[in-house]
Order: structure tokens, then sequence, then C-alpha cells
DNA sequence: AAGTTGCA
DNA sequence: GAAC
């Protein structure tokens, strides 16, 4: 049995959620019509491809990754870090698109945090089983600017914790459109995904994918 | 450890 | 979900 906690009296599904000070869901949000947004994000693949990276521990990565915009995260077995090369072609990470760009602003903007310039879009794929455990985005140089994750394909969990590994994660679940905003006092919140159940999304079939914008340096 | 499990 |  589910509780939406958010349904409304009035029968009016609200569109944004917070999910407390400096963060915030955005369901629905607008996006690039489906042949800009797949045409994008092939664009994106064929010049830097999906891989799974090793964690320090020397874990593979059950989430295949990419990024686009001028830094890229990696991670092996050294560390994690932002890298303006590709290491897999050994080049630099393909252009933002000006529409992801665009995408990510004017979220970022509605959640209250004006003049986002994110150089970094990190695009992860979440096939079936994929999961990513809790964790917080602390590799970026400043952490002024906010996180924008904009989910897309399958349905996930997302689990929003606190400042400390300790606190009990929120579940929020995520379809394909929303986008979750978290800057500010809840910049270093931890933060994960449920492992992805199977499925079939009309556009990106048997995938999630997640977009998340951030400012590295 | 952005991980797995001699777990519970 | 806790422990590591």
């Amino acid at each position: 049995m589910t509780l939406d906690l958010f349904d409304s009296v009035g029968g009016t599904e609200p569109r944004e959620e917070d999910l407390g000070p400096g963060a915030r869901v955005l369901r629905g949000f607008a996006l690039p019509h489906d042949a800009a947004l797949l045409s994008a994000l092939q664009g994106i693949t064929d010049a830097s491809p999906f891989r799974h990276m090793e964690t320090p521990g020397g874990f593979r990565m059950s989430v295949a990754m990419t990024s686009c915009g001028a830094w890229g995260w990696v991670t092996d077995r050294t560390g994690y870090r932002y890298a303006e090369v590709d290491p897999v072609p050994e080049r630099p990470w393909p252009t933002m698109p000006m529409a992801f760009l665009q995408l990510a602003q004017s979220a970022a903007a509605r959640a209250g945090f004006a003049d986002f310039v994110p150089d970094s879009c990190l695009v992860n794929r979440y096939d079936t089983g994929a999961k990513m455990s809790l964790h917080q985005d602390k590799d970026e140089r400043d952490f002024s600017a906010p996180i924008v994750s904009v989910s897309l394909g399958l349905p996930a969990v997302f689990l929003f914790g606190g400042e400390g590994r300790a606190d009990k994660p929120l579940r929020v679940r995520l379809i394909h459109g929303d986008v979750v905003v978290w800057g500010g006092p809840a910049r270093l919140r931890y933060h994960g995904v449920m492992p992805l159940k199977p499925g079939h999304h009309p556009q990106l079939g048997a995938h999630r994918i997640n977009l998340t914008f951030r400012k590295a340096r």
C-alpha cells in the first residue's frame, strides 16, 4: 500500500515538493522534445561511451556513466576526481548540449538558485538492478552552486538523506521528467538510488537515465 | 564505500 | 538495514 503525503484535498496534484531547506522536487518539468533529447544523448555517447567505472576499493559500479561539459566525473582505483579529458577516448568530453544547459538553468532558477552555470553534466545509465549507494557530491571545488538532477526513462526510488551518513533517508519515487534540485544548506546531503526495477519506457527502453548538473570548478 | 556482506 |  502506498500513501501520497502530498495528495491534496482539492484533488490537484502539487507539481513541486519540498525536501527541506534548499531542496525540492520539480515534477513533470519541461524537457526538450523527444527527438532533441535522444539526439543529444546519442551525440554524447557516440563520442564518450557509457562505461562502468571502478571505485577506489576496486568495485565495479553497476551504473554506466559518461559526462558532457568542460569537466567529467571519473573514478578508478586511485580515487574520485573531475577530469577535462575523457580517459576512454582520451579526448575532451562532449560539449554540453544547449538544451541541457537551458533545462538545468531553468530548473535551478525555479528552485531558487539563480545564475546556475554548470560546467559538468554526469550522465548515468541505470539498467535493471543498477543502484547508487548513499553518498555526498563533494568533489566539486566549491559548494555554492546547487546540484540539478534530471530523471529520464524508467522510474526509480531516490534516497535523500541528511548531512550525516546515519540520517534516515527520505524515499522519493522519480519518473521521467522529474527534476531534483538541492543546494545551499542541502548541498552536502547524502543521496542515492535503490536498485532499478525491470520495465520498459517508450523513449528509453529498459533504462533510467539521470542527468546530474553541477559546477565542478 | 558512488562498494559488498564472514550479515540479520 | 546495519556494519564494515
